[in-house]
DNA sequence: TTATATCAATGGTTGAACCATTGATATCAT
DNA sequence: ATGATATCAATGGTTCAACCATTGATATAA
């Protein structure tokens, strides 16, 4: 093997990574974007001008755009007063990251159920002590659509307005930390829920009103306590059907 | 305005997006993942072979293999028998679409670490029931290097030993899920660590030391206290050097 | 005034050429 | 034979130029 004249050199490398041109593209908008230079809304210049900006062939340049827009981070339009549009976050990319982790066969479906209901039992009690009343009132108005939805039977409405219960119950913490994690496990539950083929019971709507009431009186442990055996019943639910 | 001779249609439409042609490329190759045709260390044809077969242009192929990359689905491999492989899914694809939400939503670091105690809260009290003696293995010698960073001053390595020591903890619950959430706070964190220029009080490993004495003794409350107590601290220290 | 046609800007796609990296193979000196 | 060296071929990375498709603005005609 080695050879013995040799003096051992132990040394601590990190690995490098060739830094391509799309790659230093894209992270110098990631950077813009970090520093607040680049807000949402902002919209960039057209990939022709920015390839002449930095000083590389416009394919470099769409490489980079097409990476920040799989990461929902860019909107591109098309058209004459098209462009590269900076969006608002909403957590798509996440959830379907996850996903593309749970194809790989990394994250399963217990473990997403059951890390939703942690996340839920602190965001109940958050939600218990910074709630308002416009928060109420926008719970209030989700289950009546919600409500609708079932008795028209309309299943993405259900799904739709189902998901929105938790992102409202989420951002009436305060804190928004709270809805960037509820909103894309709520999505990734979804997709099982649209899989499965699952109608809400009108049973569900009655549980969302207790719960509702429940937020209103400020009662932590008794929300926590109906919310996850809610949870429970949607997760077997799932596990039920999918098993089919 | 409108005229009153037309008849009122009222429906709803769902907005298209025009497939373009490296979203049908990554989507079939997803799908493949997704049905387990394709598994984790398979090698995909090279980029002109892939061309060929999908009856596109090359450049189209780069797209669409970009996004998967950008995704951690995919490593583009340079060289004689380089190529594209499916990783396995290691989550920091799901960590960085975090990151790319909390910059989006700049959200602050108020929010950031408030969230971040209620979080951690929440997983130690998972880890102390769930944690087994590799993690106690990892989290020592992970304190050990952080001990020796903080000897010899090396600014970055307490910054990335620091990060791995909330994985650990993460890991050891056994749930990829708080890993996947952890690891971006912790992110977010180190770059106003970083920022701040904070350098590591050899208290810090006491604390360290003595959270793994409470995990191991199963002490959810009093890991829960030590932690919080100095997760506040942290803060402080933040917004004290950042004010100036 | 209201359609309609035209135009220009922008993203989407193509094809060809070349560069850079990497492993395999052949060659050569010992 | 052996080991170093040179060459080659395959693959990803980059560039360039041209063209298509979409979209909003503008000019034109009815």
């Amino acid at each position: 093997m080695g050879q013995s004249n040799k003096r051992p050199v132990i040394t601590v490398f990190k690995p490098v990574k060739s830094i391509r041109t799309f790659e230093a593209i894209s992270d110098q908008i990631r950077r813009q974007i970090e520093t607040g230079v680049l807000q949402p809304g902002d919209k960039l210049p057209s990939d022709r001008e920015l390839a002449v900006q930095f000083g590389v062939s416009r394919n470099s340049v769409r490489e980079a755009l097409r990476i920040l827009e799989s990461a929902s981070i860019l909107e591109l339009q098309q058209g004459a007063s098209g462009g590269a549009f900076i969006l608002e976050g909403d957590g798509s990319n996440v959830s379907r990251s996850i996903s593309d982790m749970m194809a790989l066969k990394q994250i399963s479906l217990q473990h997403v159920t059951e890390a939703r209901v942690e996340l839920m039992n602190v965001i109940l009690r958050l939600a218990c002590e910074n709630a308002d009343a416009s928060d109420f009132e926008l719970l209030e108005k989700n289950i009546n659509t919600t409500r609708a939805a079932v008795e028209t039977n309309d299943l993405e409405l259900q799904m739709e307005s189902t998901k929105d219960f938790y992102t409202i119950i989420a951002q009436s913490t305060k804190n928004p930390m709270y809805t960037l994690i509820v909103a894309p496990i709520s999505e990734v539950v979804r997709r099982f829920v649209r899989e499965a083929g699952i109608r809400i019971p009108i049973e569900v709507v009655k549980t969302r009103e207790q719960l509702l009431q429940l937020l209103r009186d400020r009662d932590a442990e008794g929300a926590i306590a109906v919310l996850s055996a809610h949870l429970d019943t949607i997760h077997e639910a799932i596990l039920h059907r999918s098993h089919h």
